[in-house]
DNA sequence: GCGACAG
DNA sequence: ATCTTGTCGC
């Protein structure tokens, strides 16, 4: 039995939302890899003539980021996209392509929030905890909470703050005068760590490398199997690699 | 009631 | 996320 076999993906909106409550106190907000090798990325692109999503996962070395291996299909997305429930959305998709994967990734990057969320509970953190993995909530723009001005400087970050002062993430620029990203605990990994990997997986540009090459991966995915979408899904995924360990 | 709102 | 042409800056 799978993974997303335990696990009720059709729900209503509420049901979803009473699912996030419950299951953000399992999420553990501390720790983080011990030693890393392999470092992974997630994306997820959606079609705008149907409910087609194309999704991908890039692992990548550590700390040499070059691509390693990748996994990529395209399914139905059985949720809409709503604020605040990603991960009802493009999780179930994501489960499946890593359930092929060969190597087993020491931290996941994932393009969105973690604890940075209304109930603590972002798709970084349901990710972390279905696979049981560390993971950390990387998004190009805010979804929730409050913060100043990071610095230009690659490197500088400022605390992102929820209703309450409680700091929930970290506004992070990762590279010189662009926009900052935001950065939160997904699972497994505290704050600090997670601000110190996003730092040490980014090169000369904004996103993180194993996002930006995930990001990369699943737009060629998409153009190479014919772009559109109604119709057949659980298509194949091309452009899948592997590289044998050691 | 009005605005905000990951991807 | 998607669409879409040119354009501003290093």
């Amino acid at each position: 039995m799978k993974v997303r076999d335990l696990h009720p993906w059709t729900l209503t909106p509420r049901q979803a939302i009473a699912l996030q409550e419950k299951l953000a106190r399992k999420v553990v907000h501390r720790g983080g890899p011990r030693k890393v090798r392999f470092v992974a990325g997630v994306d997820v692109s959606t079609s705008r003539f149907s409910r087609t999503a194309w999704g991908g996962v890039v692992v990548l070395s550590f700390p040499g980021l070059s691509v390693v291996e990748t996994r990529g299909g395209a399914a139905e997305a059985r949720f809409p996209y709503i604020p605040g429930l990603l991960a009802f959305r493009e999780v179930p998709l994501l489960l499946d392509l890593f359930a092929r994967l060969r190597h087993a990734p020491d931290l996941l990057f994932v393009d969105g929030q973690g604890a940075a969320h209304p109930r603590g509970f972002g798709i970084a953190c349901h990710l972390g905890l279905l696979l049981d993995i560390p993971t950390i909530g990387c998004a190009k723009s805010r979804l929730y909470g409050t913060h100043a001005d990071p610095g230009f400087l690659r490197g500088r970050s400022a605390p992102l703050f929820d209703g309450k002062g409680k700091i929930i993430g970290r506004v992070v620029r990762t590279k010189d005068g662009t926009r900052p990203v935001y950065v939160s605990v997904g699972h497994k990994i505290g704050l600090a760590a997670a601000v110190r990997w996003t730092l040490a997986c980014s090169g000369g540009y904004r996103i993180p490398e194993p996002t930006r090459q995930a990001h990369l991966f699943v737009t060629r995915l998409r153009r190479e199997s014919g772009n559109r979408g109604r119709g057949e899904e659980e298509k194949r995924g091309i452009g899948e690699s592997e590289t044998v360990n050691r």
